[in-house]
DNA sequence: AGCATATGCGCG
DNA sequence: AAAGCGCGCATATGCT
């Protein structure tokens, strides 16, 4: 993740005969050489690039081939994530034709993170990226440009290598998978569903539908069926709008809590039962796809059995291998501290340094719980206005108007259409046409009342999403900038002698030393064998540390980790 | 039958 | 139907 020394780049692309050309680089970004390679595994392990910065189009589309042939790389610079923070970034002043590369937009796979419509895009047409040597490096020069010619070059290049050190990570992740114990896995589900009965459905999960339809006095009511089960719960006298959880809990009614049990018991089969075992798991693997930059804000999505959802009742079923063990890391309060920096509220810091940040405001008067204090943080986060969350906003602006002004300015701007970028210079999108026009028409003084109080709630909607954004935002980069500094430590650790009864499962190029095994926002899971425990753990740590001085120098901010050696990444 | 949308819940 | 952000996935249901 370095930058501060530029070494040169070397481009890889493909030319047409589908043969791998690399165009080297000076440090000025200027083509100096072009071969061919043909053995690109080797080519990439040679000593003398070890820390050459690779370019490609797509980390996907060349590192699960190099890892599948032993060859890690130490960093990259992958142009499809750069392009798409690059083209919207407020801190590009010429663009030098990025914004007009539309092609890159029409990229299936983002699509995809997006969940829009693929129309007659076929998912492994790849051809709107630049893909042959000329291309890609006009590609790469237009990015250098932008970079050189932004407000600050600085930290846009930390975001971009940040953003690609983590499709690094992501493809490293996927390779060495999550050590998953299916037999523990089945021993829980056994546990709390019972033995399968007729058609594959659980016994207890059964049994819970009989009472729901039994107390409801509704023998063929489909429980799964919110319309269905709705209407009968009005039949009963419950007179609720919905069948969410958290509306049902409200309500006292001898049927609610043998529909809140079902509901339990069907999501975790439905979700995560056998189904998605033999789906997901195999070789004592779960590998998930992860996708950096899924997230407007940055934050990774992931794809292939819900990775990101995984139950916390679940993670018993972490297991490491036989002479391996977990570290299992995740950051206290990582974005109000995230805020704290970014505002440079030295009083929100003092309250978070070393403790934990809640029991800081507490200690501090300013609330009298920690739940208080929480749910307080949270509100301002997310531009709570009404309810708990909302009436205690105000005592929290009282106490850190730095850190409140930043993300109610982030608000307004949001509010009035504009644009809000997060520390490295990640920006929003700017509003759609549609929410253009839905505000310009409501400022007519002619407007109907109904139409201003929409466009205003839309406005306010906007408002939310942008305070969000910036805390939010930032604190992947934080996420970023810890696994990055942690993957290159792991790196040097020395590979542990082969064994026969060693796990093939984790692929060649991670399994013989600690690597990352799971990422989830704030957390992370490392896989290591048990004598490198201690010294990975310090790897977590010290990574920690420099992600947060990467970020934010000398501010007196601190990111403390709650970190435990085990076995399992359930919690004791 | 296949696609789009709604509902609900898991995670941060 | 969360009061308040960001996601993915399973199921039900409605539309074509």
């Amino acid at each position: 993740m370095a930058t501060a020394e530029q070494s040169p780049w070397v481009i890889l692309a493909r030319n047409s005969e589908g043969a791998i050309v690399s165009l080297s680089t000076n440090t000025d970004a200027a083509r100096t050489g072009t071969e061919i390679v043909t053995d690109l595994a080797a080519y990439v392990a040679e000593p003398a690039r070890s820390r050459t910065r690779w370019v490609w189009n797509d980390t996907r589309n060349w590192y699960p081939e190099l890892l599948g042939a032993g060859a890690r790389v130490d960093r990259c610079q992958d142009l499809r994530l750069s392009h798409a923070i690059l083209r919207q970034s407020a801190l590009v002043r010429d663009d030098h034709g990025l914004r007009a590369q539309a092609a890159w937009e029409n990229d299936p796979t983002l699509q995809i993170a997006r969940g829009e419509a693929l129309f007659a895009l076929d998912h492994d047409d790849v051809s709107a990226l630049p893909s042959t040597p000329d291309e890609v490096f006009a590609e790469f020069a237009r990015q250098y440009a932008a970079v050189a010619g932004s407000r600050d070059s600085h930290r846009l290049r930390l975001l971009i290598a940040a953003e690609s050190a983590g499709a690094l990570v992501a493809a490293e992740l996927h390779e060495a998978g999550v050590p998953w114990d299916a037999n523990a896995h089945r021993e829980l589900l056994h546990d709390v569903l019972g033995a399968r009965g007729a058609g594959g459905i659980p016994q207890k999960l059964a049994q819970a539908a009989d009472v729901v339809r039994e107390i409801l006095d509704a023998p063929d009511l489909r429980v799964d069926s919110p319309a269905h089960l709705l209407k009968a719960l009005h039949r009963a006298g419950v007179m609720v709008p919905s069948t969410s959880r958290w509306v049902l809990g409200a309500m006292e009614h001898p049927s609610i809590a043998p529909i809140l049990h079902y509901k339990k018991l069907s999501r975790l089969h439905t979700a995560n039962g056998e189904a998605w075992l033999s789906e997901w798991v195999h070789d004592g693997r779960y590998r998930p796809t992860y996708l950096p930059g899924g997230v407007v804000t940055g934050r990774w999505a992931a794809t292939g059995g819900g990775a990101l959802q995984i139950p916390r009742s679940l993670r018993g079923a972490v297991r490491a291998d036989p002479g391996w063990t977990f570290i299992v890391a995740d950051v206290a309060q990582l974005e109000p501290r995230a805020l704290a920096a970014i505002a440079g509220d030295n009083k929100l810091a003092t309250a978070a340094r070393g403790r934990d940040l809640y029991s800081g405001i507490v200690e501090s008067g300013t609330l009298p719980t920690r739940a208080d204090a929480k749910v307080a943080m949270l509100g301002a986060m997310y531009g709570a206005t009404t309810g708990d969350s909302g009436r205690l906003v105000p005592t929290l602006r009282k106490a850190y108007p730095k850190a409140m002004k930043y993300v109610d300015d982030a608000a307004q701007e949001g509010e009035r259409g504009g644009v809000v970028s997060t520390w490295l210079g990640r920006s929003c999108e700017v509003p759609s046409g549609r929410w253009r026009e839905e505000q310009a028409e409501a400022s007519d003084p002619a407007a109907s009342a109904a139409a201003q109080s929409a466009a205003r709630g839309r406005a306010r909607e906007r408002g939310r999403f942008t305070r969000n954004f910036v805390v939010q935002g930032t604190a992947a980069e934080w996420a970023l900038c810890w696994m990055a500094q942690l993957r290159t430590k792991l790196a040097a650790f020395s590979p542990i002698p082969e064994t026969a009864q060693r796990a093939e499962s984790s692929g060649p190029t991670m399994s013989r030393r600690p690597h990352l095994a799971f990422f989830l926002h704030d957390e992370i899971i490392v896989h290591t064998p048990l004598d490198q425990a201690e010294a990975a753990a310090d790897a977590v740590r010290s990574a920690a540390a420099e992600a947060t001085s990467i970020l934010f120098g000398s501010f007196p901010i601190d990111f403390p980790l709650d970190l435990r050696i085990a076995m399992s990444a359930a919690k004791d």
